[in-house]
DNA sequence: ATACAATAATTGTATATACAAATGTAATTC
DNA sequence: GAATTACATTTGTATATACAATTATTGTAT
């Protein structure tokens, strides 16, 4: 990936600059790749994470600020993500008894299989966006993204 | 910035998964870094990217298809994002007199002033925002990401 | 016990984005 | 030269997201 290349510009940039466009770009592309996989199933990169964090509760209910600390990008409106995975039956929703003010968010038996399904054509995609690393280039990588 | 605590889990994921999800974390968070600068001036990100576009353009009129392949982000709805722009008075369009499907649009002076405050904050939050890195860091970075 | 504050979720509004369809104009083909 | 195709932009619809305001419920202080 050649940064000036794609945004099409000839004039040298500082580094700083250049290093947060080319974050930016790369992101863009791992998304727009992990978008076109889930896309046949017809489900969002939001949705399905939503999906994978319920999966993660082993049956336990997560109510929506649960949800929505353990979601990567953070959201102003899981209510309304949720209701999607309502209506496509991947998952339920309930009022808590204890405290009438929570919800309890479960994962349904459709949105599991619909999880199973996804997972492993998931990693292939995410094998195949790294196909030019070697594992230590990926230490290397991850090493470089915790300074931030 | 560790991955595991952010998104609240305590399974260990595999590195190719990981990886993606802290650059996708990293980009989040410069975005939202970026964003904070320029809310003061009442601007988006995708707005500023399109007046640094037609900055870069020297007076030049820019159409709509270039200003697109230009952009970081791919956007369909680029006409709209000029709407905001033009209400805001940082930028005129008028119809291509050469080939009327075109549309010309070039940056207001008022643009430019907006543009010439942003640049040396934006250049602040850039350098704070990479405040860990050494330059050679920089480059090993730079030089991981082309391999995407 | 009532008033006030804190918590959890929902709703409204605005922007950004993807995709498809529609519009208007120019170029090509027969 | 009429019909078709290609081009450039616009518009419509759906999702994602940020921020603010609102609603409903619970907890706390006096």
């Amino acid at each position: 990936m050649n940064v000036e290349e794609i945004i099409k510009t000839n004039q040298r940039m500082p580094l700083p600059k250049r290093t947060l466009i080319h974050i930016a770009l790369v992101a863009n592309k791992i998304d727009e790749e992990i978008a076109t996989v889930l896309k046949p199933f017809d489900i969002s990169i939001q949705q399905f994470n939503v999906l994978r964090i319920l999966r993660g509760q082993n049956g336990k209910p997560a109510n929506l600020s649960t949800i929505n600390e353990r979601m990567v990008t953070k959201m102003s409106n899981t209510t309304r993500l949720v209701d999607k995975l309502i209506l496509k039956g991947f998952v339920n929703r309930t009022v808590c008894i204890n405290n009438r003010r929570k919800v309890e968010i479960v994962i349904t038996e459709g949105g599991l299989n619909m999880l199973n399904k996804i997972d492993r054509i998931l990693f292939d995609a995410e094998k195949r966006i790294l196909k030019n690393f070697e594992e230590t280039e990926l230490h290397e990588l991850n090493d470089l993204l915790n300074k931030f």
